[in-house]
DNA sequence: TCTGGGGTCCTAGGACCC
DNA sequence: TCTGGGGTCCTAGGACCC
C-alpha cells in the first residue's frame, strides 16, 4: 500500500491569530511575546523581514520595535488554543484521519486520495481553512511524514509554490531534498547539523546518501528512521489519538525576582494546582512530584542557586489539595534564605490512569471527598474562568504574577466578572 | 531594569538479582 | 591467586520537537 501524508502548518500562527481580530494589522510587522513579555516567540513575515529573530529578548530590539512601529502582543494562549481547535475541525472535514501534531500543525492521511488531483485538493484545503478561520496555512504532501515536512517548508519558502507543494515523483522528491539545507530537516537540530556539516553533509539529499550503519552508529535508531523516511520508506505512522502524557510540568518565571518564602510558596502552589488540573483532564493520577526553584541565571550580580526535590506520594493523586500539600513539603526542603528567586516549577511523573490507582491500607485521605470537591472546582472554573476558585495557599495578592502588559482580549471565549472564592 | 514553557525518545552506566 | 554472565530496572544526560 502506498502511503501519502499532508502536513498542514499555520503560517506564523500566534501572529496570525492576533491579526484575525485586527485586520488593520495585515501587511504590518507583528510579534507575539513569551510569558512575562520576555522574548519573541512568533513573527509576521514583515517582522521577519526587519531582521527580528525567533527567541530574541524584547529589550534588545526595543528601538526597532518603536521606530518601525512593530505591533507587539503578550501571548494569549486561550485565544490561540481556541483558534487552533477551529483550524483542526475545518481540516477534519477533508479526511477523518488526522493527527494534531502541535497547536499549529496537523498531519492528514491522504492515502485514499492518490488518484485525485492532489495539487487541487491541497489548494482547496488551504483556501477553505483561510476562509473559515482567517488563518493562512501551508500544505506539503508526500509519501512519508518527514518528506511532507520537507514539502511544507518549501511550500512556504517558494513563491511559485504559493503555499502548496506536492511531492510524489522520485524526480521532484530528489529536487526538494537537494534544495533543503541539512539544518532545516525535521529531527536534525543544531548539534547534529554541525556534526554533519563537518563531514560535508550539507543538504537533505547528501544525508540520504549515507549508509544505514554509519547513521545508526552516530545518530542512534532515531537517525536511521529519519534516513528511511527521507528515502521514501514510511516509518512514522499517523497517531490519531494522543497517548496520555508521561510527565506533566508547570513552571514559570516570576514577574519580578522574589526573596520571600511565602510568595515563592504561593506561586509554587498555583503551579501544583495547574498540574493537578492537567492530570484530571487526561483522567490520570501521579505518584511522584518534583519541585524546583531557580535564581536568575542571567544575572551576574546575584549569587546563583538551583534546588530540586522529588517526593513519592503514598497514593497517586490528582487533587489540588494533596499536590499543593506535598509541593509545600518539597519547597520547604529546598528553599534557602538569602537568594533572589526568579522561577519555580512543579513536575508530576509516574502517571497512572485514574481508575488504576493502587490504594494504601493506611491511607487517611478521604479520596471520594477530594474527588467531589475537585469536580465542583473544575465546574466553577469552566463556567466562570480560571483562578476564580482556589486553595488558599495559592495567594490573593500574587506579587509573583507574570507580566503581560500587551495582551489582546479573549475574543473567542467568555470572560466573567464573578467574585473570587477561596477554599480553605 | 528586561532573557519562555512544555514535552518526547534514546543511550550509557550503575545497582541489583539469580 | 582465581574473580561469570545475563537480565532488568532506574537515573542522568543528551538529543530533538513545537
Amino acid at each position: 500500500m502506498t502511503t501519502l501524508f499532508a502536513l498542514c502548518d499555520c503560517n506564523n500562527f500566534y501572529a496570525s491569530c492576533e491579526r484575525v481580530f485586527k485586520p488593520a494589522l495585515n501587511g504590518k510587522p507583528v510579534v507575539v511575546l513569551s510569558n512575562n513579555d520576555g522574548c519573541v516567540i512568533a513573527r509576521s513575515n514583515e517582522a521577519k523581514a526587519l531582521g527580528i529573530q525567533m527567541g530574541e529578548p524584547l529589550f534588545k530590539i526595543r528601538n526597532l520595535v518603536d521606530n518601525r512601529h512593530v505591533h507587539a502582543f503578550s501571548s494569549n494562549y486561550v485565544l490561540y488554543g481556541d483558534m487552533s481547535d477551529r483550524v483542526m475541525q475545518c481540516l477534519s472535514r477533508f479526511t477523518p484521519n488526522i493527527e494534531i501534531y502541535s497547536i499549529d500543525e496537523c498531519f492528514l492521511d491522504l492515502g485514499d486520495f492518490y488518484s485525485k488531483d492532489l495539487n487541487a485538493y491541497a489548494r482547496e484545503i488551504k483556501e477553505t481553512v483561510h476562509q473559515w478561520t482567517g488563518i493562512p496555512v501551508s500544505l506539503g504532501v508526500a509519501p512519508t511524514k518527514a518528506l511532507a515536512k520537507v514539502a511544507n517548508k518549501l511550500a512556504k519558502k517558494s513563491k511559485k509554490a504559493n503555499g502548496v507543494l506536492v511531492l510524489t515523483t522520485p524526480y521532484h522528491i530528489q529536487k526538494a531534498l537537494e534544495a533543503t539545507n541539512i539544518e532545516d530537516v525535521w529531527g536534525i537540530g543544531g548539534q547534529y547539523a554541525n556534526f554533519l556539516k563537518k563531514r560535508n553533509i550539507h543538504t537533505a539529499y547528501d544525508f540520504t546518501q549515507l549508509s544505514e550503519n554509519w547513521v545508526r552508529q552516530h545518530m542512534t535508531v532515531v537517525g536511521v528512521r529519519l534516513l528511511k523516511e527521507l528515502r521514501g520508506e514510511s516509518c512514522l505512522e499517523l497517531e490519531e489519538v494522543a497517548p496520555p502524557k508521561k510527565g506533566i510540568c508547570t513552571s514559570r518565571s516570576f514577574g519580578k525576582k522574589l526573596n520571600n518564602f511565602e510568595e515563592v510558596q504561593e506561586a509554587t502552589a498555583t503551579y501544583a494546582a495547574k498540574c493537578a488540573k492537567k492530570l484530571r483532564k487526561q483522567k490520570s493520577c501521579a505518584r511522584l512530584i518534583t519541585v524546583f526553584v531557580n535564581t536568575n541565571w542571567f544575572s551576574e550580580r546575584d549569587s546563583q542557586y538551583h534546588g530540586s526535590k522529588t517526593i513519592c506520594l503514598p497514593v497517586a493523586t490528582n487533587s489540588d489539595i494533596e499536590l499543593i500539600h506535598y509541593a509545600n513539603i518539597a519547597l520547604k526542603a529546598i528553599y534557602r534564605d538569602g537568594y533572589w528567586y526568579k522561577k519555580s516549577g512543579v513536575m508530576v511523573t509516574d502517571i497512572v490512569p485514574e481508575n488504576q490507582v493502587q490504594l494504601d491500607l493506611l491511607d487517611t485521605v478521604d479520596r471520594g471527598k477530594h474527588a467531589k470537591l475537585m469536580e465542583v472546582i473544575d465546574g466553577l472554573t469552566d463556567r466562570f474562568g480560571r483562578g476564580k476558585v482556589s486553595v488558599a495557599t495559592q495567594g490573593v495578592d500574587k506579587a509573583w504574577l507574570l507580566r503581560s502588559d500587551m495582551k489582546s482580549p479573549c475574543y473567542t471565549t467568555r470572560l466573567s466578572e464573578i467574585q473570587t472564592v477561596y477554599v480553605r
